[in-house]
RNA sequence: CGCGGGGUGGAGAAGUUAGGCAUCUCGCCAGGCCCAUAACCUGGAGGUCAUCGGUUCAAAUCCGGUCCCCGCAACCA
């Protein structure tokens, strides 16, 4: 009954700090899958969030003043709105800090703990005295802390141990098989050869007092493990029974290659510990360099989704994220590109043919011609190489590679086979003289108008899960309402002729001024 | 020999799984068009596909060596 559903889920975010442009980019991205499943007519169901607990912001929300609690209303309401200046159609935004979900944490981590998974062990830490914090390897520099320049202490201190190790095996062979998939490729062989060097136990909970308290142990609290992950879960309303929602398993988990092993190793074997279904793929995509450097403070290269907002617009930002780089591949950006990107595809192209070509309608309209469909089926022993056959077989051929980039998350293909459909109807615009045809009352007039309002309704439906908001006013201006659209299945819509003929052109404000 | 990825006209990328005329976008040059947001269309210049060797009728693609660059190495999208 579920083989219509499509579940996708982004990573849910620690809200330490504002959204960056990685958190918008995989957000985007999910919402432009999650769109174009929609589109398909699948039950889609989209997952983000936000992820609450933990020490870094005990220590964020001291330095702030606030209650923690007080704290991630606050930050997690920044993301909140940055999810909708960016039009995301998320269907949930779980917290971790929900009721529901630390309900559904404790259940899952007394299950765990029955079937003997969870044990007493030990946790290594390396504290620093001046920060009063613990550090990883990866704070530190050359050993040293990088605030107080010591050398932090080694901590032992009690906490609870999951058996990650038992699992490696299992794990192994479920992604070498594809029975859980990993893509791209390389990423897969990364993990796999991780995989090789076993896995270890690892640590799940911490003595803070902010986070979900251990069910059999109050003086401990879920580490983030347990606590994260499971939102993938109780994002879906799961109170933690021992049966999944019928929306699990997702079947795509977007991420940023950061924390593919982790995915790839603690989740997965947190799902196998509770029997519940493993999520079909992880999709994994790559980093945003600003002209080759890594994104930092410190070297005051870093972009914001506020200031591509602010340059670009929602739909905008939208396309220029989506279409940067090969999607699961990292990739250069700066604002130079950016402005080079939005003229060149949005302002001289869609906006720029949506322009011209409801312009062309105008002045057919005033020179008293109607939009037809009539002649082409009797027209064929003509040799214009323009016509109709030629026409629908193009698009239709457009929408199959279209559909079958999407399906393989390849986003930046799929938009450029519409950029290709865009180029191909400049083409055709130039070379059939539209002008001259209504100037001498051509009798060819209205198809020619009819076959250019025909592909820009095409365009337009391609665009939609990229620039929902640029759709729907081109649709608008076409007399189509992209719900109702979309209520016709992705069979008719995308088939040729469902413009109407008697269809009221409206005139449209410029899309995308240039910059 | 820790693991993984990469090196393709001036810039950015595709193509490598499956060997078969080196493709696209931006930039540059020349022409065209006059519907459109100084837009759009056509043509052109520019590449020994990092490098050396091998296999083959044929190599960006397969095999071996070398030189560079970049990630990851357990909670940064």
């Amino acid at each position: 009954m579920k083989n219509n559903k499509f579940y996708i889920t982004t990573p849910i975010y620690y809200v330490n700090g504002d959204p960056h442009i990685g958190h918008a980019y995989t957000t985007i991205a999910a919402d432009i899958i999650a769109r174009f499943n929609r589109m398909l007519g699948k039950d889609t169901f989209l997952l983000t969030g936000s992820d609450e607990h933990g020490e870094k912001i005990m220590q964020a929300a001291a330095i702030d003043n606030m209650d923690p609690q007080a704290f991630v209303d606050k930050n997690s309401a920044k993301f909140e709105i940055t999810w909708d200046n960016l039009n995301i159609s998320n269907d949930n935004f779980i917290r971790t800090t929900s009721k529901n979900h630390k309900l559904a944490v404790q259940k899952s981590l007394q299950k765990l703990f029955d079937k003997g998974l969870i044990y007493k062990g030990e946790h290594n830490g390396l504290y620093c005295i001046g920060c009063e914090q613990y550090k990883t390897e990866k704070d530190l520099v050359d050993g040293l802390c990088s605030d107080h320049q010591k050398k932090p202490i080694e901590v032992k201190e009690d906490c609870y141990m999951f058996k990650l190790s038992v699992f490696r095996n299992i794990i192994k062979n479920k992604i070498e098989t594809d029975e859980l998939q990993i893509k791209p490729e390389d990423k897969k062989n990364e993990v796999l050869s991780f995989l090789n060097e076993g896995l270890k136990d690892i640590s799940f909970s911490r003595k803070i007092k902010w986070g979900v308290e251990l069910p059999w142990d109050t003086t401990q609290t879920a580490y983030v493990w347990p606590d994260a992950f499971l939102n993938y879960i109780t994002g879906l309303d799961w109170n933690g029974e021992d049966k999944a929602p019928p929306m699990w398993p997702a079947e795509v988990q977007l991420m940023s290659k950061d924390i593919i092993r982790v995915h790839a190793t603690i989740w997965i074997a947190i799902l196998l510990g509770l029997e519940l279904p493993l999520p079909k793929k992880l999709f994994v995509h790559g980093f945003f360099l600003v002209n080759g450097q890594k994104m930092s403070k410190s070297v005051g290269n870093v972009i914001t989704p506020d200031d591509l907002l602010k340059n670009y617009g929602t739909d905008g930002t939208r396309y220029l994220l989506a279409s940067a780089t090969p999607f699961g591949h990292d990739g250069d950006i700066s604002m130079d590109k950016f402005d080079l990107k939005y003229n060149a595809d949005l302002a001289n192209g869609i906006g720029n043919l949506v322009a011209r070509s409801i312009s062309l309608t105008k002045k057919m309209k005033d020179a008293g011609i109607k939009l037809s469909t009539n002649s082409f089926a009797t027209n064929n022993s003509n040799q214009d190489t323009w016509g109709d056959q030629i026409f629908q077989h193009e698009i239709h051929s457009a929408w199959e590679d279209y559909k079958k980039n999407l399906d393989d998350l390849q986003l930046d293909l799929s938009i450029r086979v519409v950029q290709e459909q865009i180029s191909f109807l400049d083409n055709y615009i130039t070379t059939v003289k539209p002008w001259e045809l209504i100037r001498d009352n051509n009798p060819k007039t209205g198809e020619v108008i009819y076959n250019i309002l025909e592909r820009i309704r095409h365009i337009a439906l391609m665009m939609l899960p990229f620039i929902p908001e640029t759709a729907d006013k081109i649709l608008s201006a076409i007399s189509l309402d992209p719900e109702q659209e979309k209520q016709k299945g992705w069979e008719t819509f995308t088939k040729w002729g469902g413009l109407l003929t008697d269809a009221e052109i409206k005139e449209s404000a410029i899309l995308f001024p240039r910059k």
